[in-house]
DNA sequence: TCCGGGGTTTTTTTT
DNA sequence: AAACCCCGGA
């Protein structure tokens, strides 16, 4: 016999650490719930809560999904529940949507027409791959039609923009890039071409994670329905930042139990780019019975800045007044420099005399629009010796070792996948990429024929033939393990660590880095769980296991999202930086806003918004000047409310 | 035909 | 970091 334990019952003043209208919308939530929150005002405490609140009445972890922006989101608010419950949470699927849809989709993977060791393909490598399915489609037009044919980079946008959106390739091309609206046929051949290698080659990109899931979902009722039964609530975060496929997945899986708790704040919307629509607020408000919460009152920023984020708000956004609850002497601080040098030597200057105040390094934030307007800062702070990260730029696992390896772990789970096959064969000697090419293809032959790939290798006369022996011994190496930090570490021994030495003259770096790579491995017993994370959660970071304890922060404002300092610089103001001359011309000036309203909330105590009379540091766009385009947003501030410094 | 070494340019944000 | 182009050599 199984005897039940009845869950520990939580008591009601555990719930104390909630303001009035946190209580509410944990408590007397039900059902379909939105939660309409400002920055700063304990969304993640809400929805923490929220979990806590929902196993003090008996759901069991196992019945709740949490799909949040980041994964660190998810972990910040399990370990929190964790804390506050003492039940450990390790039954709640919770993560990013897209590593939850590879979770749940992995199961089910032939009734999408795929295998379930499928891989998935990073941004980067689905383009390499939208550029392979262009050549197959460009090599069978005529001269004039090649031509008209875009790049893959232009390609992939569109395509992914018509996952995101669900909407038609017409209507894509003319959103996206509306000057290819005459190859719109050729276009579409590629697409399906693409579609149809990614089926063969078993591999999924970012947008297919979703689309398949949704497919999934509506294709088989009888899958929707189990998945549906075991998980009694939905909780979505970021739910401005949704795209329509994931406000179509999180609306299908609450609909036996109706249970669905989303949160958001739509003007904190800054990701239309892939898809994000902060009207999935509206739509989500009008459908159905849902309750409204709101929670407004701003325990991040001293009052005299929520004075300014008040004055901020987005044109389009929802009519709100954030209260502050944060007395502050400091007016925030427009300041005026000459030239991105000078901007420069204030920020460091500036943040030399925070530290010798006693602020710590870990409390002070530089956040801008693009990685570029960091490049300046980042020598000067390196100059002066201040200890500083930079969590925009390159990332771990988009470093050319960290793929390298990556790629011979890819072919091991799904030895169908081009883009790897290339990746790992172009190591060799005598490899370029046509013979790559031909290796992969003649791999997947092997394969589909049911027979040993190895044997493939070893068909390759001329000068390949010694690199492809050496590559078909590697790869018999590799097989040797199904644990991923042994196949890491086999690889160094047998081939990687000596191609680094004579490849790179900071080898010894990147064997510091494959290393990381073989330890954070380490906690994987397997291939497939180990690769879906890495290729679907962001936050590996740039250097993981540095300590970043200590340090002043860069950040794009992109990245920036949901995190919070004392002192707060937003840099490169100008008109065509930020807001960006793109999105100007692509007449996304309220999204600019909006991501400007996200970049000043960021500010505990201190907020400085620092432009130049220069301008953009880059004027000229063809030879039209840039800085024209756009409004500058120091025009927009009430002088009142700030302080004005001129730096001189 | 293909490899690989040399060069230059890249210019938004990213799961 | 990698795409792109050019060119010498195999």
């Amino acid at each position: 016999m199984k005897y039940i334990l009845k869950p520990k019952p939580v008591p009601e003043r555990i719930f104390k650490d909630l303001d009035e209208e946190q209580k509410n919308a944990v408590l007397n939530s039900k059902g379909r719930s939105i939660v309409i929150a400002g920055p700063g005002s304990g969304k993640t405490r809400v929805i923490t809560y929220k979990i806590v609140h929902l196993i003090s009445q008996g759901v069991s972890p196992s019945e709740i999904l949490l799909m949040t922006f980041t994964r660190a989101a998810a972990k910040e608010m399990i370990d929190r529940a964790r804390n506050v419950t003492g039940r450990d949470l390790k039954e709640m699927i919770a993560g990013t949507f897209h590593s939850v849809s590879n979770h749940l989709l992995r199961k089910y993977a032939k009734l999408v027409g795929y295998e379930n060791n499928y891989t998935i393909l990073d941004r980067h490598d689905a383009e390499t791959l939208m550029g392979h399915a262009r050549s197959i489609v460009s090599e069978r037009l005529p001269l004039d039609l090649k031509r008209a044919l875009p790049k893959k980079g232009v390609l992939f946008s569109i395509h992914s923009y018509m996952m995101n959106t669900l909407c038609s390739l017409e209507e894509a091309v003319r959103a996206k890039n509306p000057r290819f609206m005459e190859a719109l046929d050729i276009i579409k051949e590629v697409f399906q071409t693409y579609t149809e290698e990614k089926v063969k080659q078993n591999v999924m990109d970012y947008d297919d994670l979703l689309v398949n899931l949704l497919r999934l979902l509506e294709e088989n009722p009888d899958v929707e329905k189990s998945l549906s039964r075991r998980f009694k609530w939905i909780l979505v975060d970021e739910f401005q930042d949704t795209n329509v496929v994931q406000y179509l997945i999180a609306e299908r899986l609450a609909k036996v139990h109706g249970n669905i708790f989303v949160v958001g704040d739509d003007a904190q919307s800054i990701y239309s780019f892939r898809g994000a629509r902060f009207e999935n607020v509206e739509d989500f408000i009008n459908s159905g019975e849902t309750l409204v919460f709101r929670i407004q009152t701003n325990y991040r920023s001293t009052d005299k800045i929520v004075d300014l984020i008040n004055r901020m708000i987005p044109k389009r956004a929802v009519k709100k007044e954030l209260r502050s609850v944060r007395k502050g002497d400091k007016k925030p601080i427009v300041v005026e420099t000459f030239d991105d040098e000078e901007q420069a030597l204030f920020v460091v200057q500036r943040i030399e005399e925070l530290i010798s105040n006693g602020i710590s390094p870990d409390d002070i934030a530089v956040l801008y629009r693009s990685h570029s307007h960091s490049m300046r800062l980042e020598m000067e702070l390196t100059f002066r010796r201040i200890p500083h990260k930079v969590l925009s730029g390159l990332k771990f696992t988009e470093t050319a070792h960290v793929k390298d390896v990556l790629a011979f772990l890819k072919i091991l789970q799904n030895p169908l996948d081009l883009v790897s096959w290339v990746r790992a064969t172009k190591l060799f000697d005598g490899v370029g990429d046509v013979t790559a090419s031909k290796v992969a293809i003649s791999v997947a032959k092997a394969v589909d024929g049911g027979k040993d790939y190895t044997e493939a290798l070893k068909s390759f006369g001329g000068k390949s033939k010694k690199g492809l022996e050496k590559l078909s011994e590697v790869i018999t190496t590799l097989r040797k393990s199904e644990n991923p930090s042994e196949i890491i570490e086999l690889l160094m021994d047998e081939f990687y660590s000596d191609y680094l030495d004579y490849t790179y003259e900071n080898a010894r770096e990147r064997k510091e880095d494959v290393r990381m790579l073989a330890e954070i491995a380490s906690r994987y017993d397997s291939l497939e769980r180990f690769l879906s994370d890495i290729t679907t959660s962001e936050d590996v970071g740039p250097r993981p296991f540095e300590d970043d304890k200590d340090k002043v922060t860069l950040s794009t404002v992109h990245q920036a999202k949901g995190l919070e300092w004392k002192v707060v610089f937003v840099i490169s103001v100008n008109p065509g930086d930020f807001p960006n001359y793109l999105a100007i011309s692509e007449g996304n000036s309220d999204e600019e806003e909006r991501l400007f309203y996200v970049a000043i909330t960021r500010a505990k105590d201190e907020l400085y918004i620092v432009h130049q009379t220069l301008g953009s540091r880059r004027p000229y766009i063809g030879n039209r000047i840039a800085w024209s385009r756009g409004e500058s947003f120091v025009d927009k501030i009430p002088e009142d409310l700030v302080e004005v410094w001129e730096v001189g």
